[in-house]
DNA sequence: GGCAAAGAGTTTCAAATTGCAACCGACTGG
DNA sequence: CCAGTCGGTTGCAATTTGAAACTCTTTGCC
């Protein structure tokens, strides 16, 4: 088991057809996305990422070297010729969407009424209003609205 | 560790201000996504799940059970009057952007030129198009345009 | 330059989680 | 009413995780 290919991707999925279960397979643990939450955030040093997320030390620099594997992240120069730091890729970037949509789910299912969180707001100060997914012609879509075609 | 509220949810985040933290701790594990991806999929029995996924049956009870207990799933009536069945929750159904979001990303970085994979499409048939959080007016964001504002 | 402190990991070991396979009672179909 | 199937549970073995201490390198500063 644990078999990687030459990218470093784990071969031993469910359905290797299913981009979910390939995206679970970089990101769907405890802790990968909230790496990126934080890398989003302005986190740049091991210690900054570990001190925001609290993880353990050993499991951080585990998943930092997963995620630079997965080329999610990069260890860059500093801007100020320092010590490296770890930078956001495209693909990492990419995943912004996906961070979102959960902050948004997490907003509307995991707190009690009263309770307070943080909010994302754009650069004019304004809430981000809710990620809806829509067809080509504008329809909002749901999940039964939808379904998944396999390659043929 | 481990402890749990009322609700079920555990209390030992790094932010309980931060909403992508609680939503991970809900479904940031290697399978509570792929079941609910097979929920809305058509899964609705157990072993439905488990050859779907291809989980180990003890674990697939397990997530299932917690899954119920964070209200994402419910055990109802089959419309049958056979077995119960397992169907997804409104709060369940609500995650369908974030599954949208992750199939995006790794449709776009999870495979190699050539590789096949499913796709997401409309009851029109249409593929779905990208989905991009916007501000209020329409622009485009990403997290460079975006922060985090903390509760007051 | 020299030294103390901070940063970036690594190591060690215990504890928790996973996975597999076998087992079991309840339901169902014929 | 008998044979399968469903929906789990149980008992381990193998991994993974986490906490803490330790090491080596860089930096800041006088």
């Amino acid at each position: 088991m644990a078999r990687d290919d030459a990218a470093g991707r784990n071969l031993a999925w469910t359905d290797p057809n299913c981009p979910v279960a390939r995206a679970v397979d970089v990101v769907g643990d405890r802790w990968s996305l909230l790496i990126i939450r934080d890398a989003m955030d302005g986190a740049r040093s091991f210690t900054d990422f570990q001190q925001r997320t609290g993880i353990a030390r050993n499991i951080l620099a585990d998943r930092l070297r997963k995620l630079v594997a997965h080329g999610l992240i990069a260890q860059v120069e500093a801007p100020t010729g320092k010590r490296r730091v770890y930078a956001l890729t495209p693909a990492g970037k990419d995943l912004f969407p996906v961070i979102v949509t959960l902050r948004q789910w997490g907003e509307r299912h995991a707190y009690d009424a009263g309770e307070t969180h943080s909010v994302l707001v754009d650069d004019h100060g304004a809430v981000v209003p809710p990620v809806v997914p829509v067809a080509a012609d504008g329809r909002p879509l749901t999940s039964d609205t939808t379904t998944v075609r396999k390659p043929a």
